[in-house]
DNA sequence: CACAAATAGAACCAATACAGTACTGATTAG
DNA sequence: CTAATCAGTACTGTATTGGTTCTATTTGTG
């Protein structure tokens, strides 16, 4: 239902890799393989996370991206903002909500606010390094009632 | 960043109008000239609520929607789900995660189900109830640092 | 120095999903 | 009976996504 793109789902993936090669540079190619991820994509994608301070590129043979800060201190929200951008934000939801003309019927300015607020939060709360522990604790079943899968994105090439 | 339909927007619009209606029957149209929505949209997020059980339905002359339980009982998470579906969920946040083939080099099993439950919770946490209430608090301003918007959804049309 | 290995950046395209419309049918109050 | 109202399905133009391609630019190595 929540869709997060692919673009972000990809990113969470390198960016886990990249968190346990402990500050050594790989380069998109390597990451490419090793996860079975088409390389220009991979690369697209590496690009935007470097742009967005999260990586530190090498340029040149025997260069690559390494974290910029450890992984302890990049969430979740992190990468995912950084990949997806406040490109599809409406301005309901900033500060500059003066321009909405609809604003007398809208009173939407208390509710997605919250909402917003709420998603944040939860993935701020996410650190790379806790994803980066793939045999962590998995407590929950989805689909345990009818109908409890969540955020959904869009399934890998398989 | 994180998308969430137009169809999910007004929907939670329309319920917190049928929240405040207490009772009270609305039709599609009354809501759609009360918000300024166009009214096939309207109607048609109504139905898909009524078809998933939030909304109770009344036909014919006199008739309407309303809600099917206390809007303290109904989260972000029922109104949500309800519009997006469980459509665009990845077979990787499933129980029925089996088939994925690349499971070995995925490894998403551990990160995506967390990210999922962290935002799935986060909606629940949120009722019917408190979105109704317009004047209660707004804590928050967001852009208080660089990049701080975070869940995006379409501009409606202004 | 020259070359190869890398990243940087932009432009581009096909497929899909979204937002919105239209139409036809079923139900019920007056 | 008739008008109001919900139910369901099918359709369409547009925007977004997922992915590719091409052309710089930087830098280590022989």
């Amino acid at each position: 239902m929540i869709r997060i793109t692919r673009e972000a789902d990809y990113g969470i993936v390198l960016m886990t890799c990249l968190a346990r090669a402990d500050g050594q540079p790989r380069s998109a190619a390597a990451l490419a393989r090793q996860r079975r991820l088409p390389l220009p994509m991979v690369s697209k994608i590496l690009k935007a996370l470097a742009r967005a301070g999260l990586l530190n590129s090498q340029r040149g043979a025997q260069g690559g991206y390494h974290l910029a800060r450890p992984a302890v201190h990049i969430s979740a929200a992190d990468i995912i903002g950084a990949l997806e951008g406040p490109l599809a934000i409406t301005e309901c939801s900033t500060d500059m909500h003066d321009g909405c003309s609809r604003q007398e019927h809208c009173e939407v300015s208390s509710h997605w606010p919250r909402i917003n607020q709420a998603i944040y939060t939860a993935l701020q709360s996410i650190s790379l390094e806790e994803m980066s522990h793939p045999d962590s604790p998995r407590p929950l079943h989805f689909h345990s009632s009818q109908r409890t899968a969540i955020a959904g994105i869009a399934g890998r090439p398989v």
